[in-house]
DNA sequence: GCGATGATGAACT
DNA sequence: GTTCATCATCGCA
C-alpha cells in the first residue's frame, strides 16, 4: 500500500475528516519491533476559528502550536489525567485545524495491541480515542511527529462510498456541541460509541482469572 | 444491563 | 482554582 502524501493532508479540516475513514494508520515501532495498523473508522473535526470546542479557538498557545503547523503532523495532548489523544493537522501552514482519531479497526499487529492495552476483548482494543493512542503506544514523544517519516504514516485505501458515511453531532464537549462534525463508517462494529446494544458479550474467557 | 462517578495531570484564567 | 476532544469501575436493577 501506497502511503498518502503532504497534499491529502493539506485540505479544509472537514474535508479531511471524511477522507480519513478507510485509510489506514500505521505505527512503527522501530526495525525490530511490530508494525500496528488499523483502519480508521471515526474521526471528528476541529476547526480554528467558529468553532469554541477547538484548542484553537482563542488563538495560538504553548500547548496547541502544531494544530498551526505543516498538514500531515500530528498534534498529541493529554487530558483527563490518563489519556493522551491523537490529532492529525489538516490546512494550510498557519491556519489551525486537525482532526481527532476516534477509533480505528485493528488490522495488524493485534497481539501488541492487547498487550498494550491489557484487555483481550478485540471490539474494545480501538474503540475510542484514549483507547487506540494506548493500544498504539501514541505519547507525547510523537508531539510534532511528521507522517511522512519512519514512527507513523498513513497508507491509502479506496475512497468509501458517500452513503457508507455517517454524520453526527461531537461527543464529549461542552461547546459548540450542535456542529455535525463528527465522522464514521456507518454501521461499523468498532465505533466508540456503542454504548447501546450488545456491548461485548463478556466473552467466555476472561483474562487473567 | 444500566447510569453515575472518581481518577489524575497539565494548560489556561 | 477550574476545566477538560476520557475510561473503567461501582452500585443498583
Amino acid at each position: 500500500m501506497e502511503r498518502l502524501d503532504p497534499g491529502f493532508f493539506g485540505v479544509p479540516t472537514l474535508v479531511l475528516a471524511e477522507r480519513l475513514l478507510g485509510k489506514v494508520f500505521v505505527r512503527s515501532m522501530g526495525p525490530e519491533g511490530p508494525l500496528l495498523k488499523g483502519r480508521i473508522v471515526e474521526t471528528e473535526a476541529y476547526l480554528g476559528e467558529e468553532d469554541e470546542a477547538s484548542h484553537a479557538w482563542r488563538g495560538q498557545t504553548p500547548r496547541n502550536r502544531a494544530m498551526f503547523g505543516p498538514p500531515g503532523t500530528l498534534y498529541i495532548y493529554f487530558t483527563y489525567g490518563c489519556h493522551h489523544m491523537a490529532n492529525i493537522v489538516s490546512e494550510p501552514e498557519g491556519v489551525p485545524g486537525a482532526v481527532l482519531l476516534r477509533a480505528l479497526e485493528p488490522l495488524e499487529g493485534i497481539g501488541q495491541m492487547r498487550l498494550n492495552r491489557g484487555t483481550e476483548e478485540l471490539l474494545a482494543l480501538t474503540s475510542g480515542p484514549g483507547k487506540l493512542t494506548r493500544a498504539l503506544g501514541i505519547g507525547p514523544d510523537l508531539y510534532g511527529e511528521s507522517l511522512f517519516g519512519s514512527r507513523c504514516w498513513i497508507e491509502e485505501a479506496p475512497e468509501l462510498p458517500a452513503e457508507a458515511i455517517g454524520t453526527s453531532p461531537r461527543i464529549g464537549i461542552s461547546r459548540s456541541t450542535e456542529l455535525p462534525w463528527r465522522k464514521f463508517v456507518a454501521g461499523s462494529p468498532h465505533l466508540s460509541k456503542i454504548h447501546a446494544g450488545t456491548r461485548g458479550k463478556k466473552a467466555s474467557g476472561r483474562l487473567q482469572s
